[in-house]
DNA sequence: GACCTGCTGCGGCGTG
């Protein structure tokens, strides 16, 4: 492409920002071949050429969000060079950081900008070069900005001297969690070392309600955040949920000699929905999503034999956090390289982030873990005209006499349903919020203190707290706060009162794993002929002639090395699924739990259930009628009393610990509570529970055994703690409304 | 009945 008539040129379209940007950032897109700029690199052209406010940038899955940013930041960049980094881009995923970093190259090449990328795979030459000269645009982990503030903290003032932007990318998958709250801090403390504001460009896949985006963005000024959407709106979507029948296990038909860890250690049910799949995605490109690692695992091994009774070479494979880095981007190139077909089974691995390219279609494997998430997969399929394309797959257990409620009342297809529902509504959860994040709040204090040397408790208040992103902590929690970590040595106090690190605290800030806000737990590595496959949790038996399943294929251990946390493996015909360790808890938000509901209630076949489907779903009614569940929602079944309060896991989760406090017995079934015991009892401490108004959280974490979830939670004085475990994970008000509503 | 992310300094060794 030698010249660039004006038929063709950008600047064509309709509101003409093109002119705004630099001329030489101009003849880039013009070498791009562009028939014209993106929607949304048109619309945030002005906003953020003028430098001046914060703004988020929200569009689907590709749809050309960092150009959007980088065009007009890079035409600022052009006009004069400053003698410092002039923007930052933070990325969560080194391997996002590298490919951006690709990029940009491009861009900046011709334009004099230099780029430079920081994270912990980039050589300490690289790092160096960029303290000794310091320029251009800065992509960086949120972990590697930390580590900056903690080893380069007198050197930072100097290196942002003449920082103009701050850049964060993948904006979605920071809200709410620990590591999100780490890198608002981590923003606020560059504005105070610099004294100054810097705009923040948020980029994120649309989410409903995009005042929580800006609110994260920019916390206690989100109102003034400027909001650039452009989302293409939903195409078409062909979707089917596809029902099956698990056999109990006297139903199985065994051959003889046979258990069920047989030739293949697979249940014939797995073998249904696997057999389905193959013959439905073999041949094409498409994401299955099953969940687990475990059942990738599952699910991957099964598919490729498949394949090789077929005689086909393999076409599946998987794709977990486990998986060694090597044997995930070999499998994201193939896919990627479109060459042959090709299939990945995956955890949420492949929600966001990497780009492999638009799919035929998505499999999902069980229940989606939230309707948000089911959206962000779907985003994956039907890109460039053609439709999205989702199959759900979704196990029932064959009923007996003795089945659980929950089972005859077919929750997990009518929860699917109940997502599915909501999904064409076009709802999904928002973003958690209201955590105190104390956990993350130890490791700011600590990480402020060995920035400056020490720091006096006034100051880490205001820095932090009063006017950073710990805004819900008070003075007083705080001082009550900053003893609790005295008292386990996290801090110690010099005479006039500066807080200094203690014994604890300067052990815990010298381990390069202080860095990260989030917890890991110690792992084996699998090495099978002197090749890593993964890691596996250190708490798992491994013995020599143990049968594995890993990374899709079957191996014998040979080998275990407990010094070097090695694990030695050889090819073998059998194998068993791993256990991953697990430590979740549920977040079924109100609303599917409500839409559930009225699935019961209601008589309207979905058009997308398959026959068996539709089957399961009208034994589901009849089971919910013959309970008489649309007229009450406190039944006796043998010695248990069920309670529905059709509500999300933290109205159950309060209801249950409300319900222990009384002193009966309470097992969670998903949205069910099972107590031991007669139904005046449970009624009685229901009414107990109304009389009383909302409980207090502070009496109902009692009965909570392990409170102490996050990486520095064990340092934080309990009654602070217990506040934080009821903010994330309790809803007292809801949970005094859901009782009114249960003995009506 | 879950999932994912990240990380420094330094000693020892081999190679140019």
């Amino acid at each position: 492409m030698s010249s660039h008539p004006s038929s063709s040129d950008p600047s064509g379209s309709a509101s003409g920002s093109f002119h705004r940007l630099h001329p030489k950032v101009q003849r880039w897109v013009w070498t791009q071949g562009w028939k014209e700029l993106r929607g949304i690199q048109e619309v945030a052209i002005a906003p953020i050429i003028e430098g001046t406010q914060d703004v988020i940038l929200s569009a689907s899955t590709a749809s050309g969000k960092t150009e959007a940013a980088f065009l007009p930041i890079c035409s600022r960049l052009a006009e004069d060079s400053g003698g410092s980094v002039r923007a930052i881009y933070i990325g969560p995923l080194k391997a996002l950081i590298n490919d951006q970093f690709e990029r940009l190259d491009g861009l900046c090449d011709g334009l004099g900008i230099a780029v430079h990328r920081w994270h912990g795979d980039v050589s300490q030459g690289h790092k160096a070069r960029l303290l000794k000269s310091p320029a251009g645009i800065l992509l960086i982990t949120p972990e590697s900005l930390e580590a900056l503030f903690i080893r380069q903290g007198s050197a930072l003032a100097s290196l942002f001297s003449s920082l103009e932007h701050i850049v964060i990318d993948e904006l979605h998958a920071f809200i709410g969690t620990e590591r999100g709250c780490q890198l608002q801090s981590l923003l606020h403390r560059v504005e105070l070392t610099l004294r100054r504001n810097v705009p923040r460009v948020g980029l994120s896949a649309t989410l409903g309600d995009m005042t929580l985006a800006a609110e994260f963005l920019r916390p206690g000024a989100g109102e003034k955040v400027r909001l650039c959407n452009s989302d293409s709106g939903g195409g078409e979507l062909l979707l089917q949920l596809r029902g099956y029948r698990k056999r109990t296990p006297d139903a199985r038909r065994l051959a003889p000699g046979e258990d069920e860890e047989s030739s293949d250690g697979l249940p014939e049910d797995e073998h249904d929905v696997g057999a389905h799949l193959f013959k439905t995605l073999r041949g094409t490109h498409n994401l299955v999503f099953a969940n687990s690692r475990a059942n990738v695992e599952l699910y991957a091994d099964l598919l490729r034999r498949m394949c090789e009774q077929a005689q086909l070479p393999n076409e599946f494979f998987p794709h977990h956090g486990n998986l060694s880095k090597e044997l995930r981007e070999e499998a994201e190139a193939a896919l990627k390289a479109r060459q042959r077909p090709v299939n990945l089974v995956c955890t949420t691995t492949l929600e966001m982030g990497i780009d492999v390219g638009a799919v035929q279609s998505i499999a999902q494997v069980g229940v989606p873990p939230s309707v948000a998430s089911l959206r962000q997969r779907l985003g994956r399929s039907g890109r460039k005209g053609g439709p999205a394309v989702l199959r759900l797959y979704l196990q029932e257990a064959e009923l007996t006499k003795t089945s659980p409620l929950p089972d005859q009342l077919r929750m997990r297809l009518v929860q699917s349903v109940a997502m599915l529902e909501l999904l064409l509504t076009n709802w999904f959860e928002p973003p958690a919020s209201g955590a105190f994040h104390f956990s993350t709040l130890v490791q700011q204090l600590l990480s402020l203190i060995a920035q400056h040397g020490g720091v006096k408790a006034g100051e880490a208040f205001s820095a932090l707290c009063q006017a950073g992103p710990f805004a819900r902590v008070s003075r007083e929690d705080f001082v009550h706060f900053l003893r609790g970590l005295g008292q386990r040595e996290l801090l110690s106090q010099s005479s006039d009162g500066t807080l200094l690190l203690g014994r604890v605290g300067e052990r815990i800030v010298n381990q390069y794993s202080f860095y990260a806000a989030f917890a890991s737990v110690e792992e084996f590595r699998l090495v099978a002929s002197g090749r890593t496959l993964g890691t596996m949790p250190i708490d798992q038996p491994l013995f020599v002639g143990t049968y594995l399943i890993f990374g899709g294929r079957r191996w014998r251990v040979l080998a275990v090395q407990g010094d070097e946390k090695v694990v030695e493996l050889e090819p073998a015909p059998a194998g068993r699924v791993p256990m991953f360790e697990s430590t979740g808890v549920g977040g079924v938000h109100d609303r599917v739990r409500e839409q559930m509901r009225a699935v019961y209630a209601g008589d309207g076949i979905p058009r997308y259930l398959d026959a068996r489907a539709q089957e399961l779903l009208a034994e589901a009614r009849a089971t919910f009628q013959r309970w008489g569940l649309s007229e009450r929602s406190i039944i006796t079944s043998g010695r248990e009393v069920h309670v529905f309060p059709w509500a999300g896991d933290a109205v159950v989760h309060t209801l249950a610990l409300s319900l222990q406090a009384s002193g009966l017995s309470v097992e969670t079934l998903g949205a069910v509570l099972s107590v031991e015991g007669m139904q005046s009892d449970v009624e009685g401490a229901l009414r107990g529970l109304v009389a009383e108004g909302p409980p207090r959280a502070e009496a109902l974490t009692t009965h909570v055994a392990n409170m102490a979830l996050e990486k520095h939670d064990g340092f934080v004085p309990e009654d602070l703690l217990a506040r934080d475990y009821a903010a994330r994970y309790l809803d007292v008000q809801g949970a005094w409304r859901a009782a009114q509503r249960v003995l009506q």
